[in-house]
This record gives C-alpha cells, structure tokens and sequence, in this order.
DNA sequence: CGCTAAAAGCAAATAATTTGCGTTAATGGA
DNA sequence: TCCATTAACGCAAATTATTTGCTTTTAGCG
C-alpha cells in the first residue's frame, strides 16, 4: 500500500515524496509525535493532504517509511584493527543510537505500520553492517561469528530490551559479544590473527 | 494516561471496560484490524465514543490494553520431568504462539502505544513463566540458566526474528536453547537447593 | 443516608479522512 | 520532438472521527 518504490521516479512524484518526509522529519523535531497530523505534515510540505492519504493511506506507514530512510547506516563500520574491535565499536554505537529516545521512536515507528517490508529493511541494513565487518575480518584472517549467531546473539537482545522497557548497559553489551565469540566454533584462525586486549 | 489500572474498580467502571474489551476482542475476530474504529468499538460495546476517548485516548492504547490481557499466561509451563524438556516445551509453544499472525498483531498493538507500560507487562509475563520452571528446576536439584540468558539467548531472538520478518525455525529455537544450556556456568548443582524467593 | 467527585452520556463544534472529478506532468512510442 | 496515455496531484464536497462543554449517573466514603 504504501508506494514509494512502484512510484514514478520522475520529477513531481519524487519531489512530492521529498518534501513530505521533510516536513515530517521537521515537525517531529519541534513536536510531540502526538500532535504530529497529516494535514499537519501536508501544510508544512505545501501538498494537500488528500495526496497524502492516497499514497501512505495512515500516518503509521508514513511516519514508518520516514524512520527507515533514517535508520539506514551512513557510514561503514568503523575499522579498528581487529574483528573484535570493529564489532565492539559497532555494537556501542548500534546500542546507543537504538536507545536513545530519537533511535526508540523511530524503531517504534517502523514496528507499528501495518505493511513490515519496512521492517525487513532495518533488519537487512544491520545484517549488511555486520556482514561488512565479518568481511574484513576475513580479508585478515580472522575468526568470526556467523551473521546469524551475531544478530541473535548481540543485536536481538539489545532490541529486545529496548522495546520491552529494559535499557541495556553497556557492560551487558559487552558480555553479549564475549558470548558470540566464545560460541565460536573454534576452527584454527589463520597467523595475522591479533585480539584486541582489554 | 489509559487509565485500566487506577480506575475505579467499582460496578459502572468496571462493566464499561469489561463491555469494551469484549467488544474490540469480538470485532478483531471477524475484521481486519484496519477497519477497527473506536465509534464501531463504542456502539459494539452499547457506550458513547466520548468514553472511550476519554478513558483511552485513542485506539492504539486500547489495542494495546487488550493485546497484554491476551498475552497474559493463562497457565502453568508443562512439566515434563525435566528442565531442559520443560524449557524446550515451553519455548516452542511460546514461539508458535508469538509467531501466529494473531501473536504478531497482539505484539504489535503493544509496541505500538506510546506507553511502554504493556510492554514491560509481557516482558514481565514472559519471564515469570521461566522463573517457575527455574524454581521446578532447583527443586529437583537440576542446573538452570540465568533468567536473563535465557531471556537473551532464547526469547529475545525469537520475538526479532518475529519483529523484523523472518520466521523463527523450530530447529533453530532448539539450537538456541541448546546454546543457552552450554553456556551456562557449570557449578556443581546441590542437591534439592533452596528455591528462588519471588 | 447523603455528600463528593469520578466516570459516563449527550450533543454541538471541530478536525480528520474519503471521494469524485478536473488538471498536471511523467513516460513511452511514433 | 510531439502526442497519447495515465499515474499522481489539487481542489472541494461529503463523510466520518475526535474533542469539548455540560448534564446525569453512581462509586466511594463518612
């Protein structure tokens, strides 16, 4: 239901879509998301609201398709030297970015719409974050999880508390990433291998 | 603000909440959620919208209010003579039912409010239902994960995969109670140690 | 029993959403 | 380049949802 991809990608259609997510993005801003309303976002775009409706339907799929162009990472993971180090990194900035009021509200929004395919996306930009790490790891030679061992062993925790009203520590971060390493199947990692101390 | 909890709790108050739970409960059975409005609720129920409005707020608490009391354990966990056989019993009942479209949409509706207070609630649920088999556990003198691996380890990822659109695999829940097993701390368990107070 | 105030009902006012129809402009083919 | 086609937009009227002021009911309590 909600377009924005099978949309024509033309001038009008596109500049519509721009100005509307950032009227969005402004109003929230200011405001309490409650207050936040599509006439509201319509006036602010300088569209009339019923273009709204027609290709969001609710404002759950707009505020949802604004928080996910939000939530899409953009940089690579930072480098650091060491798998290790390069997941630790991550994870702290992951968590953080996710906790914060800004990082719930969003998460909140993308959750809520009806439609998950926005989901999905959050969920594929995180496995692609990791998935670079791992990469580079390889490339040196070290050891690393599975994709999957990472995301339910480090980051569906964190998400989990997140949502369910626990903030979760960065010591407990922490233990959940020493866990994932040690759960390693531990096939010989190749000489350049070099852990990180402390 | 939804009020449910210090409201008065008595006659009028009561059959008023009462009447509009049923209500929402019985429309959600035969329409999409999508059609569900508070004056179809309110007339369902035989009370003026304004109540609603006003003891709500708007729809997504009341859905929420509604999804938590169906999410509410209704029973024991199963035992079954062991830990381990209580724990996977139990995990794979709660991922069918989490993972049936019925237990997305609950989870949702309770993601969804503005108050997390719901959300705690199922955290909290969730979490007592482990505590009792871990108590079973200690009564029989058997080794039980921490509440919070298992939390971590088992519950967390199957409600994001749930989440963020994969579908938990039966295999895969039993690899991650298996992990959680193994990682846990191997203390020589007494014998008939004390039980838990809680 | 009678007082007080919280909660409910009712109805008018306001605001949001839907819908029909005319207009604009992106796309694709001649 | 121009034209035909049609998706997307704008506008305004109709519908529906939400808020609000006021009245009535009734739970809670001395």
């Amino acid at each position: 239901m909600p377009a924005k991809e099978n949309l024509r990608p033309g001038g009008r259609s596109a500049r519509v879509q721009a100005s509307v997510h950032n009227a969005v993005r402004a109003l929230l801003k200011n405001m309490d998301r409650a207050d936040v309303t599509i006439p509201l976002i319509a006036a602010e775009a300088g569209v009339t609201p019923s273009t709204i409706y027609r290709r969001w339907g609710e404002l759950q799929e707009l505020l949802a398709d604004v928080a996910v162009e939000r939530l899409r990472p953009d940089m690579l993971p930072i480098d650091t030297g060491s798998a290790r180090g390069d997941l630790e990194v991550w994870t702290e900035q992951y968590c953080e970015e996710m906790s914060s009021g800004i990082g719930r509200d969003m998460m909140r929004d993308v959750l809520a719409a009806q439609d998950n395919a926005n989901a999905c996306k959050c969920d594929a930009f995180t496995r692609e974050q990791i998935a670079l790490i791992a990469e580079r790891a390889h490339a040196r030679g070290e050891a690393f999880p599975d994709i999957d061992a990472v995301m339910d062993g480090v980051v569906a925790p964190i998400i989990y508390r997140i949502l369910f009203g626990d903030q979760p520590s960065i010591e407990r971060v922490r233990d959940l990433m020493t866990g994932v390493f040690a759960a390693m199947p531990t096939r010989q990692p190749q000489p350049a291998s070099a852990p990180i101390s402390g």
